[in-house]
DNA sequence: GTGCAACTTGAAGTCGGCTTCAGGTCAAGC
DNA sequence: GCTTGACCTGAAGCCGACTTCAAGTTGCAC
């Protein structure tokens, strides 16, 4: 019931078979998100079934989750084994959540865009549309600055310009 | 008509009205989206009417553009000026489309992860939850690797973990 | 006129998610 | 057995959006 050599995939086939590149392998393999055996001439041979974790860890990133984030959820389920319905289960209700505040974050800036528009008022700072809840912004990268709260333009005078 | 004295913001100011650290005002000047004068002294002097165009700025983030196009869609409206209900239609509907398009992204995701969710296949790869569109991802950082399409798994027999 | 907080600059550092490079090793087809 | 392409490693580079640092200058209250 072991693996065969066949079974056994190069870094190179793995790429190929997942639209990745060689060096984002490695580097996921770094960061821990998969696994290899080594050759006797110390090359990484993935089992096949990496295929399936790294088409988890590309969806997972296309909800938001960081790799650290990714690591997490994938120790959660079992390693290069199938995944219980419960496992699974609870792995995909984070990604709901995720995805569910997402969506409604983005509808927020939508009716608030709409508003704006449609009153004719012209003005970002009247309608609110920049005192949209900064929290998280885009998954993004680095050290990002957002204090949140703290009323930029509070009781000011609206001048001329934008 | 012109300015006095008292319109003018130092960017200590600037940066408490704003809710923004110092240097990042100085780095939204140097990529040219914001503007000042000088003292004597040398000292940055804003316009109360920055205000706006900061408030613009992190709206747009919000959006998901870069500083980089918010600047190009910045240059679209008159400097320091009302800018028409034309001006600004043409900017909120970009605006639009952005959001909508995430949305949509994001709707097609939750739709494939109920779909596996529901169906109980416990399979990424079947569900063709991994194969959603990957173009554009978060608008992140850095370079990003993104081979669209290139099925990963096409024909693959599938075997036994995730 | 002095003291000190707020300002100035350019250069370098940070973060995540990679890619690229240099210099060397392995595997397999002829 | 030799060649050649795929592989190995560690270090460095890159992107965007900043922050931090060092070392010097201004502005304003007293």
């Amino acid at each position: 019931m072991g693996l065969s050599r066949h079974d056994l995939l190069t870094i190179g086939q793995l790429a190929e078979r997942s639209g990745l590149a060689t060096s984002a392998l490695r580097y996921y393999e770094r960061m821990g998100l998969i696994h290899s055996e080594r050759t006797t001439g110390n090359q990484r041979r993935f089992a096949r079934s990496t295929l399936r974790r790294v088409a988890f860890v590309r969806a997972a990133q296309q909800v938001g989750l960081s790799l650290e984030e990714v690591r997490t959820a994938l120790d959660r389920l079992p390693v290069d084994r199938a995944p219980s319905h419960e496992d699974w289960n609870a792995v995909a209700r984070t990604w709901q959540v995720r995805i569910d505040r997402q969506i409604e974050e983005l509808e927020l800036m939508k009716r608030k865009l709409t508003g704006c528009i449609g009153c004719g008022c012209l003005s970002l700072t009247r309608c609110g549309l920049y005192n949209a809840d900064d929290r998280a912004g885009r998954a993004g990268s680095g050290a990002r600055y957002l204090r949140t709260g703290d009323p930029a333009t509070g009781p000011e005078p609206l001048p001329a310009g934008l």
